[in-house]
Parts: C-alpha cells; sequence; structure tokens
DNA sequence: CTGCGTGCAAAATGTTTGCAATGTG
DNA sequence: CACATTGCAAACATTTTGCACGCAG
C-alpha cells in the first residue's frame, strides 16, 4: 500500500535535488497522510512517535527545505504560528470562531480571481480565509437560542 | 485641524469604558492616520518618538485594549507577527511578493460572501489576501524581460 | 569518500506576565 | 480617592543559528 507512496515522496525529493532522509520522509509522509495543518511543534510530536527522533531544529530544517522546494505550504492564520500544508492544489480555509476548528475549502472565489485591481497592482494569487461556525458549535448555538 | 480628531478619538474609547491615556491616544492616533499596517514594534517606535514614551509592554496592553473592543484589527499575514489596522471598513489585502509592500483592496469577492460552504459550516466573515506585483515591481520586471 | 543534513543547546525574536508607582475619572 | 493603567524586567514560546558527527549519494 505504501511502496508507490514511498517513491512517489522519494522522487519528488530527488526531483527538487534534496537529499532523502528518514527525518524529511517522515515529515512529508505524515503531512500528505493529514488534512489539518499542524504547526512545526505538531509535526515534530507525530513524526517522533514513530521514528527515532527528529530534533526541533531538524524537523524546522526540513520544513523550511520542503516548503523552498514548493512541496509545502506554509501558512499563517490567526495565531503567530506557522503551519504547514502538503495540499498543493489551489484551496481555500476556514476557522470556527469557536472552536478553533481548521478546515479546507473547495469553494472558489468569484468566476475567477481577479487579475488587477487598479493601482497598477497584478495579481496572480490569492486566499481565502472564512470564518463561522462548524457543524459542531452551529448547531450548539442554535440549542442554545437567542435568549 | 485635531480638534474634531481628538475627540472623535476619546468619545470612542470612553464609549467603549477605556480610560484616555496618552499612550492609548497615541496609539490609536498614529493607527488612524496610516494606511500600513505595522507591528506592534513599528506602532511602538513611531508613538514614542513623538509622546513621553510608551514601554514595550504598554504597547501591546494598548493593543490588546483596543483590539478587544473592537477599534483596531488584528491581523497575520505571512510572517509570524501580529499587524494592527484602524481601518474598521471591511477590505481586503494585497501582498507584493517582490517587496513585500502591504496593501488595503477595495474589491469586493464574488457577488456576495458564501453563507455557507457545506460540511454543515456557516460562514459568517471572510478574509482574502492577494498577492502578486505592485506597480513598481511590475514595472521592473517588465523592463528586465522575460529572459 | 564528500559534503549535506542532523542533533544539541544557546541565541534571537516577539509576546506575556507581576508588582509597585502613576495618573485618570 | 480608588482603581485601572503604566513601566520595567524577567519569564515565555517559537524559531534560528553554530558546530561536530553521521549518513546519503
Amino acid at each position: 500500500v505504501d511502496k508507490k507512496l514511498r517513491q512517489s515522496i522519494e522522487g519528488r525529493m530527488r526531483a527538487a535535488g534534496m537529499r532523502v532522509t528518514p527525518q524529511r520522509f517522515a515529515v512529508l509522509e505524515y503531512l500528505a497522510g493529514t488534512h489539518e495543518h499542524p504547526t512545526a511543534e505538531q509535526i515534530g510530536v507525530a513524526v517522533n512517535s514513530r521514528f527515532p527522533t527528529a530534533s526541533r531544529a531538524s524537523v524546522y530544517n526540513v520544513l523550511h527545505a520542503l516548503r523552498d522546494a514548493g512541496m509545502v505550504h506554509e501558512i499563517y492564520l490567526d495565531d503567530a504560528v506557522a503551519r504547514y500544508d502538503a495540499n498543493l492544489a489551489p484551496h481555500h480555509h476556514f476557522i470556527c470562531r469557536a472552536c478553533g476548528l481548521l478546515d479546507d475549502v473547495e469553494w472558489q472565489i468569484a468566476p475567477n480571481p481577479p487579475s488587477a485591481i487598479g493601482g497598477g497592482r497584478v495579481v496572480d494569487s490569492y486566499e481565502v480565509i472564512l470564518r463561522g461556525l462548524c457543524a459542531d458549535c452551529g448547531r450548539a448555538a442554535s440549542s442554545a437560542g437567542p435568549g
């Protein structure tokens, strides 16, 4: 079940001119297998629970290498902590105001993203952060009632 | 020229139940007068260049108080640093990939923001970050040519 | 074998806290 | 006058750096 995944991961690393180390493999495999957007610390904990050990510094090092190689996205949301995402397909994010749940959203903006927004600025990408209530928190709020 | 502004700032603080101190006044006045989205440190430097002194801790303290009172917005963009914005009108942000310029954008999403995006989630606000080249960097890029 | 990548621990941010002094209302 | 707010400095959390060893290629 993982032979293909393993080769895909290693192949992509090599294509980027990176050496393949157990730490790097573990981090990318972990990121590829989650829909969450873990912080460096969460990644470190998860990876270390399965592999010899990846020191904090190496986790950061690996994440930066993967980011620079374009293999993961580094995103900043409401707190001053970097989060990482192996989902390279265009997508946006939803944050639950009540519980902090962080989720991907497939919804697409407008018919097309704007290419020019005035002032001579040219847009080539965009990112949307939607806020509101997730299903659970929405249910809780409506059963509490308005008053 | 500032008597009205002064009274507006003080009035809004009082309406929020806050005491008006020179530090608070200076921070809010500074934020109201800039279109940039300064970090706490930038605010501290700017404020201290004109007023007795506002300690680092007080700058943070004031910013949090203003944020909690809904008088400024705290935003996180590409770096793990909080930025502050006194522009309470709905707007989005543009970041120049080349020079890091940070700007407001009046452009509005779609016809309407989405209210439901599936999964039982309900959206009540959204924020868009547009990336690309600002006018200056765009000019520089096109004069360099495609190679 | 060469040298990149790792691990460790210390340094460098950016932000928060505790307590006494101060100034606002 | 009372109490919120300030200032200072130390605590904190997260991320970065320097150097010696090990492993990938």
